[in-house]
DNA sequence: GCCGTTTTCGGCCCGACTGTTTTCAGTCG
């Protein structure tokens, strides 16, 4: 059993204590429990043969009995009583935005509610609006929750199907029948939403690694298995496609189960302007549909397809039709940001505030994996929840991190903290930490965490007046989207791009899996403004270092160059840029 | 249920917002 899962039975635990009218703390010891062991570096099998687990700052001696029981058994009883105790539909209930624990029992009581169906048949009938403590509003709002659920139902993050699908590509790969294979649609297009996962073969013995295929570990359980292709659930609820072609056919199927759909038809079209014909089987010397080879123009690879088109090498990032073709007939598509070009991130957190780790810790953990420096920016004092720094205590954490410093410099390591602070965006547009406080800060990354119902006018505003603060490098997470949880607030986007060129500040590319924000689409204006990107981590745990490298995949999917993007940068140079931006 | 400790139980994150109320409960960040 991996640390994740465990995690998220002791996550759903708490949700269920919750549901119960559980004491509140019983269910914030269970959640702390859940995000102490997802910050671990370490399997927490070796944590317990080591008897080191209750040393984890979170774990006590009752929850500790737990995980051993699901460690060494794989299941746990008190968890599986408890599930049996309340109805599944409540727990999925609670991910509607407004519903919390009390409303969703006092539904289940009073109407018999316990599932997603019933609870939008009640509120169309207008039965919710009558409860106590329900009305109008509410009503509207839930109808309103379930419609967007329902359209990403079947939708996964990019992480979360990337994880699935490596280990897959891998174990593909070596397989002695296997001559070519790649992953194709979105997620080669590193869309940030997924769909299906796509795996392309190319074998001699199709049966055999398709047999292979729909055996593995991971599948839950297979939809279709034909001659050429399967179709399967994975563990998680992702379903992946596997197609198995010749080795001739293999570089037109790639490139055709890559799509996207949009970028295909213009393929195609300028195939037929050529008086050819493009398809997944070949690219053919016809104006008919054929599949006759010997009006086959041979092609070994995508290059070469791409070449007899007219076209240099788009990579799959950027196969949305938004630009390449014309950047590619002018053999102008931009060298794209390579993840090993970052030296590291400059939004983060640690025990100060709502993140997991202690500030040295930190500082050698990124250290030995070879970055040159880490900002610490933990939250201002308005955001209580997330234990948010007041002026003082700030100042306090500037003066350790100098410390530290100090110390990593004696020891040898060529790296650095840098001081910081994600200081909230108050309504009024105003920040919550005083100017002559940012000043001493290296990094200041302002952001909104409150306040999103404002109108568009107000939210805008409200940002530009953030980044005309000469103190601000960095501005956070712009839209504030949460993918699949949260719309994105309103805010007129481009408007702020404009303010951020004419102040010289740095928008965020927020790497964490479900923000990648600011969003990919609009990094070419962006960059048209000569507006630079940075990609942070916003990491809470030492494994969020990991988020690099979806951020600069992102990054790519949004035509940014290492030039691009300030983190790139070395440390030397980095702080001058810090400084002259505040002059 | 965890933590810390003036060691055996009290405190644990809190302010803003929303929608419901008519003074506040529930939810959210």
């Amino acid at each position: 059993m991996k640390n994740d899962d465990i995690a998220s039975i002791l996550e759903e635990i708490g949700m269920l204590l919750e549901l119960k009218g559980e004491n509140p703390f019983k269910v914030r010891a269970y959640e702390n429990a859940a995000r102490a062991i997802q910050a671990l570096t370490e399997p927490v099998e070796r944590l317990l043969i080591e008897k080191r687990l209750s040393a984890v700052k979170g774990i006590g001696e009752s929850i500790q009995k737990k995980i051993e029981e699901l460690v060494t058994t794989g299941r746990l009883a008190y968890y599986e009583e408890l599930k049996s105790s309340i109805p599944p539909g409540l727990v999925e209930m609670l991910n509607i935005p407004g519903l919390g624990p009390k409303k969703v029992k006092a539904l289940y009581e009073k109407l018999g509610v316990d599932s997603i169906d019933k609870l939008e048949a009640v509120c169309t009938s207008g039965k919710v609006a009558n409860l106590d403590g329900f009305g109008e509003k509410t009503q509207i709002k839930i109808l309103q929750g379930i419609a967007f659920r329902r359209q990403y139902a079947s939708k996964h993050l990019l992480i979360a199907a990337q994880a699935v699908a490596h280990p897959i590509y891998s174990k593909l790969k070596q397989h002695p029948d296997v001559i070519q294979c790649s992953l194709a649609g979105s997620v080669r297009r590193w869309k940030e939403i997924i769909g299906d996962i796509d795996f392309l073969v190319s074998s001699k013995k199709p049966l055999k690694v398709i047999e292979f295929f729909t055996k593995l570990d991971s599948v839950q359980n297979i939809i279709a298995r034909g001659e050429t292709k399967a179709a399967v659930i994975l563990q998680g609820g992702i379903q992946a496609d596997l197609r198995v072609i010749t080795e001739s056919e293999y570089p037109f199927a790639l490139a055709y189960f890559t799509g996207s759909k949009e970028h295909n038809i213009v393929m195609r079209q300028r195939a037929i302007d050529r008086g050819l014909r493009l398809n997944e089987y070949g690219l053919f010397k016809s104006t008919e549909e054929t599949r006759d080879p010997a009006l086959l123009l041979p092609c070994s690879s995508e290059e070469d397809i791409y070449s007899k088109l007219g076209l240099c090498y788009i990579p799959p990032e950027l196969r949305e039709d938004r630009g390449e073709f014309d950047a590619a007939e002018k053999g102008k598509i931009p060298e794209l940001i390579d993840e090993k070009a970052l030296k590291g991130s400059l939004h983060n957190h640690s025990n100060w505030s709502d993140g997991a780790d202690d500030l040295m810790s930190i500082a050698m953990h990124m250290a030995k994996l070879g970055l040159q420096y880490w900002a610490i920016t933990d939250h201002s004092k308005s955001s209580p929840q997330a234990n948010g720094l007041d002026s003082d205590k700030l100042k306090k954490q500037f003066i350790e991190i100098k410390l530290i410093n100090e110390k990593l410099k004696a020891k040898g390591f060529e790296f650095e903290l840098l001081t910081g602070v994600e200081v909230d965006i108050l309504p009024g547009g105003k920040l919550d930490i005083e100017d002559e406080v940012l000043a001493m800060a290296d990094v200041v990354v302002a952001s909104l965490h409150s306040g999103f119902s404002q109108d568009e006018k107000e939210i805008t505003n409200r940002i530009i007046s953030a980044v005309k603060n000469p103190f601000v490098h960095i501005l956070g997470h712009p839209t504030g989207r949460l993918l699949l949880e949260r719309e994105p607030y309103k805010v007129d986007i481009k408007a702020v791009i404009d303010a951020c060129s004419e102040t010289g500040t740095w928008i965020e590319l927020n790497a964490h899996p479900s923000r990648l924000d600011l969003d990919w689409r609009y990094w070419s204006y962006a960059k048209s403004k000569c507006v630079k990107c940075v990609i942070n981590c916003d990491a809470h745990n030492l494994n969020h270092v990991e988020f690099l490298r979806l951020g600069a995949g992102i990054a790519r999917k949004g035509w940014l160059t290492a030039a691009d993007v300030i983190n790139t940068q070395p440390l030397s140079k980095l702080k001058k840029l810090l400084k002259s931006k505040r002059s």
